[in-house]
DNA sequence: AATCATGTAACTTTTAATGTTACGTGATTC
DNA sequence: GAATCACGTAACATTAAAAGTTACATGATT
């Protein structure tokens, strides 16, 4: 298949929603994660099921968060996402009678086992916020702070 | 991208090749592995170059291991394989100057390569030998010998 | 009533492993 | 030394699932 990107673009467009007052429409996402406004439909539509954003039709509709940033952890999202396959290395799953097959495809599936553990570890630990922190670092070490986003400067009318 | 059942079709046939004194042939390896001899050649030409196995030409000729079975770890069979893509999940590398966007794939990355440790410490901590017992370990759950694989019983010819 | 924005279905494109075919090269056998 | 066997490898077709695209229905706002 081809790489599934839906979970870093999902996290890239709650943090431009978590700072935004206004819904940000499909059309507005789909700028910013440099694709379509249906493939953001698409991919936000499982986040809504999950109640962590809500849309709004119709004028000045669109999407926004339904929770605080640090009520959001990664591996929700995940979920949300309908947990997509995680690795691109497999084994077959038909059940063949061949005991020297199931004895590799064990080993194969433990060891992806634990490595999928491992990652969903990792997504429970880390919440929104975190990103959101993080983001701000990357913001300070530019010498720039959030309001510098917002306006172009004091001469601006 | 397609699912890549490399690894464990390899440690598939590292097995049956643990089993036989003859070398054995792509055509014969396709047949246990539900493939094709182009794919087998393909597919066995890292570990061969890698010294894990040594092919032979001509009459007679085909696949052999070149080492014994604790004398190979998983994770240098995968290595051998050019350690291919692990993961289907993935973020886009092209450098966006988008700080969200960065953090987003940051968050991303951090997990993946957790994870991409946690497989392949499994790997290394695992040797075809290991495969071989459990390989046996399910042989007896079916109340079987090694025997009883390469013959039909005494009163055989 | 017109317009905006989501909801969703249907279809195309993309990408890398896998499958397939073909042919070259080296080794063995007779 | 010619035929055959088996690997080595290139070229092309197939496959599968995300992503891209288009189109239209539905609901909300003005």
């Amino acid at each position: 298949m081809r790489q599934d990107n839906r979970l870093p673009r999902v996290l890239h467009a709650l943090l431009h929603l978590s700072d935004m007052k206004d819904p940000a429409t499909s059309e507005q996402l789909a700028g910013m994660l440099n694709t379509n406004a249906a493939v953001v439909r698409r991919t936000m539509a499982g986040l809504r099921e999950q109640g962590i954003l809500t849309s709004i039709k119709g004028h000045g509709g669109g999407w926004q968060l339904a929770k605080t940033l640090d009520q959001i952890t990664l591996a929700e999202i995940y979920e949300a996402l309908g947990a997509p396959t995680l690795f691109a290395l497999g084994y077959s799953n038909e059940s063949s009678p061949c005991l020297m097959e199931k004895a590799a495809n064990a080993a194969t599936a433990r060891a992806l086992q634990k490595a999928s553990e491992t990652f969903i570890g990792i997504l429970s630990s880390v919440t929104m916020a975190d990103l959101a922190d993080d983001f701000e670092k990357r913001l300070a070490e530019l010498g720039l702070t959030q309001d510098d986003l917002h306006h172009t400067g004091p001469q601006d009318s």
